[in-house]
DNA sequence: TCTGGGGTCCTACAGCCA
DNA sequence: TCTGTGGCTGTAGGACCC
C-alpha cells in the first residue's frame, strides 16, 4: 500500500480568529503579534491577507510593518482564544484518522493511506468540518510524503486543496526555489545560491557527496534526498518534550545586574514550575544572553544529580551566569532545562 | 530599518577513559 | 610504561521550524 499523507495549514490563522470574532475587521489589514503595539519591541506573529499586499509578512519586527502601512491594526495575540480554536481543527482531523501529527498551532499532518475514499472526499470533508466549528478556512496538500503534501498545501492560499503525485515531481518541485523545501532556510538558500543551485531542480542535479561535503553529512543527504522528492519520515503522533524553556526581551537593554539577576531568578521559578507540572527532574540548565548588539551567548550546567528543586536550578543558573562576561547591555535573558528524566516518587 | 518565544536537531570541540 | 585512537559525554553555537 503506497502512502498517502495529507498536510493542512490554516489560513493566516490569528488574523483570520481575530477578523472572525471582530468581522469590523474583515477585509482591513490586521497584524497579530508582540504586544500589539507597533511602537514596542516585537514581530509580526500573522499578518492578514490584506496586510501581506503591503509587504508585511510573519517575522518582520512591528516596527518595520507600521512603517509600511501605519493604518493597519495592531493588535497582541491572544494564544488561549488560538488554542481553543486549534484543538477544534486537530479534532475534526482526528476523526477522519488517529494518525495524525502536530505541527504548532495551525499545522498538521495526516496519515490517510488505509481510507478508502479519495483523496479529494476527504479534503473537502475536513475543509467543510473546519469551517463548520470555527467559521474559517484552511489549506490542503496531499503527497506521498510529508515534504511533498507541505509544499503542496503552500501552493495555493488561501482555502486550496492541491495534490502532487510522484510523477508531479518534475513538473511541480523541480521549478520551485530552493527555499520552499522544509529544511532550507536563508543560510542554506545564500550557500545553494552560491553554488548556483536556484531552483530544487538544480539541487537535484548537484550530487549528494559535495552536498555532504558542504552541508555536513545528515543535512547534506537530506537535500539531496528532499531535492529528489523522497522522504520516509514517519508521522509521529506523540513526543515527550526534550527541553523547557523561559526567555525575555526587554523593551529597553538593561546594564544592572541586580536586574538581570532579578529576571533570571523569575524565569527559574517559571521553567521549574512547568518542569514540575511535567513530573520530572532535569539534569543540564542552560542560560541564554542577549547582548544589545544581537551577540549572544549560552552557557550550560549539568548537575550531579537531576532535581526539580527550585533552590538547586537556581544555582546552576547563577553558576553559569558568573561565566558569561557582562561588558555590554543586555536586550534578553533565557533559561533553558533539558535532558530530564522521569520522576518516580512522585 | 530591527530582529519574539517556544521548541528541535545537528555539528564542532574538548576532556576523559579504555 | 608510553602513545595513539576511538567512543562517549558535556558544552557552545548555529540553523531551522511555527
Amino acid at each position: 500500500m503506497s502512502r498517502r499523507i495529507l498536510h493542512m495549514d490554516m489560513d493566516a490563522f490569528f488574523a483570520a480568529v481575530e477578523q472572525r470574532r471582530r468581522p469590523e475587521l474583515i477585509g482591513k489589514p490586521v497584524v497579530v503579534g508582540g504586544m500589539g503595539d507597533p511602537s514596542s519591541r516585537g514581530v509580526v506573529a500573522t499578518a492578514s491577507y490584506e496586510a501581506r499586499v503591503f509587504g508585511i509578512h510573519s517575522a518582520m519586527p512591528l516596527k518595520i510593518a507600521y512603517k509600511l502601512n501605519p493604518q493597519a491594526v495592531f493588535l497582541p495575540a491572544d494564544f488561549e482564544t488560538y488554542e481553543e480554536e486549534s484543538r477544534k481543527v486537530k479534532k475534526v482531523l482526528r476523526n477522519i484518522s488517529p494518525l495524525m501529527e502536530d505541527v504548532g498551532i495551525d499545522e498538521a499532518f495526516l496519515d490517510i493511506s488505509a481510507i478508502s475514499r479519495s483523496s479529494l472526499e476527504i479534503g473537502k470533508e475536513i475543509k467543510e468540518n473546519v469551517m463548520a466549528v470555527t467559521g474559517l478556512t484552511c489549506s490542503i496538500g496531499i503527497g506521498p510524503n510529508k515534504l511533498l503534501a507541505k509544499i503542496a498545501s503552500d501552493m495555493k492560499k488561501p482555502d486550496g486543496y492541491t495534490v502532487i503525485e510522484e510523477d508531479d515531481i518534475e513538473d511541480i518541485l523541480w521549478p520551485l526555489p530552493v527555499r520552499k523545501l522544509l529544511g532550507v532556510g536563508p543560510k542554506t538558500e545564500t550557500v545553494l545560491k552560491d553554488m548556483g543551485v536556484e531552483i530544487i531542480g538544480d539541487l537535484a542535479k548537484v550530487t549528494p557527496e559535495i552536498l555532504s561535503l558542504r552541508f555536513g553529512p545528515s543535512h547534506g543527504n537530506f537535500l539531496y534526498r528532499a531535492a529528489c522528492g523522497l522522504d520516509e519520515r514517519p508521522i509521529v503522533t506523540f513526543w515527550e518534550p526534550k527541553s523547557i524553556s523561559r526567555e525575555r526581551t526587554f523593551p529597553r537593554d538593561i546594564g544592572h545586574w541586580q536586574t538581570i539577576a532579578t529576571v533570571l531568578a523569575a524565569l527559574t521559578k517559571e521553567v521549574v514550575l512547568e518542569l514540575r507540572q511535567e513530573k520530572m527532574i532535569v539534569k543540564t540548565i542552560t542560560i541564554k544572553v542577549r547582548f544589545s548588539d544581537f551577540q549572544t551567548v549560552t552557557r550550560s550546567k549539568s548537575l550531579e544529580e537531576a532535581s526539580d528543586v527550585e533552590t538547586d536550578i537556581r544555582r546552576a543558573v547563577f553558576a553559569c551566569l558568573q561565566r558569561v562576561e557582562l561588558v555590554k547591555k543586555v536586550r534578553l535573558l533565557g533559561v533553558r532545562l533539558s535532558r530530564f528524566e522521569k520522576h518516580f516518587s512522585l
